[in-house]
DNA sequence: TGCAGCATTGAACGTTTGGTCAATGTGAAG
DNA sequence: CTTCACATTGACCAAACGTTCAATGCTGCA
């Protein structure tokens, strides 16, 4: 039975929804016009009928998953912490934690960013993704160096920054293809051990 | 024109060749098996009938990336390096040098990786694989925490070998999207600055 | 030389894909 | 109520896919 109006927007978000539900459970690679249609309960045609192509449905998700995923949010509870480094390392924790908590998310991401590889458009997007991510860390790197300055002499803001991106993405990697082994405790323990200890005794 | 026979393990590591080629160019996505028949000069029939399915190929062709590309030697330039911590070092930068020389093989993996989201022998594969990789930083990391048992009070072997490969892997994340914009020295410098200088302090 | 066994070929098949389109129903305007 | 713009449907298409298979040539052995 063809009708059943509704508004432009509401309709994009249904069918992106859909297509989110199917990517995360089933990977990019059965996002499929019909299997987000079957979804949403809606005609194949009418998923078309809006998105005109898979391509632009596709980016259309790209940019769904980026404005609800990596986006790095340093709230109030994090932000109040008065030694820098612990703010670093509660930051750290925290974009951890993620990892564990949305694992289909995150999921997603690295499916779009392994696509990257051989699709131009969608690798800019990724790209620009990490560099906003990266930008994010650069005021607390940037606090964590000025408190200490002696110590971490010759490390920039930006090399700081980029390090810890890595390592947390280097967390995702091992993560998301093996939720079950994967330690946050460790990791921090040994992160902690590396850089926490001398800088609590000098800020103490 | 039928015929022109070879030895059964010619063929397939002919065949094996091309479908590197093929998906360490274009991507999994684009690894068929007409495009394997047509890179490596042979009939679409004659790859199924070496490999039988598809899947058994994409088998065959993970194995031998495993095999080629994420081994870690530890030479002997690195072994014989005397003091713990710049032995890691450079192999960290050693790691990091790959990333940068071997993109192609590279993505190829870190494609079969994110492939490993949704198919569960790829996952168990790659799992594996990064626990060996893991594994193969134990005895230099053992060696480093040996070296200066206070500094590194409470961090474990297999802590710091975790999270030297996140660091590495969360790199190659960066340096597969941003070929251009990856700036090893800069990592480098930041690690050293963040790990390096005392302990080069504490030895001489 | 002739034969048997197997590697090799390419056409063919069934399925799934992204995309098109005439037909149809819906909701608002007049 | 009629009309009209348009959202919606599902059948349909061509292309590409994995896989099958009868036919065809090699090659080593008798």
């Amino acid at each position: 039975m063809p009708g059943q109006k509704a508004s432009e927007a509401e309709r994009q978000i249904q069918i992106l929804k859909a297509a989110y539900d199917v990517a995360s459970r089933k990977g990019l690679d059965a996002l499929t016009v019909r299997s987000v249609a079957q979804r949403a309960k809606l005609s194949t045609g009418l998923v078309l009928f809006h998105f005109t192509t898979k391509a632009q449905l596709i980016t259309a998700l790209l940019d769904y998953v980026l404005e609800t995923t990596t986006v790095l949010h340093v709230t109030g509870d994090i932000t109040d912490i008065p030694v820098a480094l612990d703010r670093l390392l509660a930051l750290l924790r925290r974009e951890m934690n993620r990892l564990a908590s949305e694992p289909r998310r995150i999921r997603l991401f690295f499916d779009f960013w392994a696509k990257g590889f051989t699709h131009g458009r969608i690798r800019s997007k990724m790209q620009a993704e990490l560099d906003r991510y990266r930008e994010a860390f650069r005021p607390i790197a940037h606090d964590v160096l000025q408190a200490e300055p002696e110590r971490f002499a010759g490390v920039t803001p930006e090399g700081l920054s980029a390090v810890a991106v890595s390592f947390i993405k280097g967390c995702a990697v091992q993560s998301m293809i093996d939720p079950q082994g994967f330690d946050i405790e460790e990791y921090l323990a040994a992160t902690n051990g590396l850089l926490g200890q001398l800088a609590v005794g000098a800020t103490t």
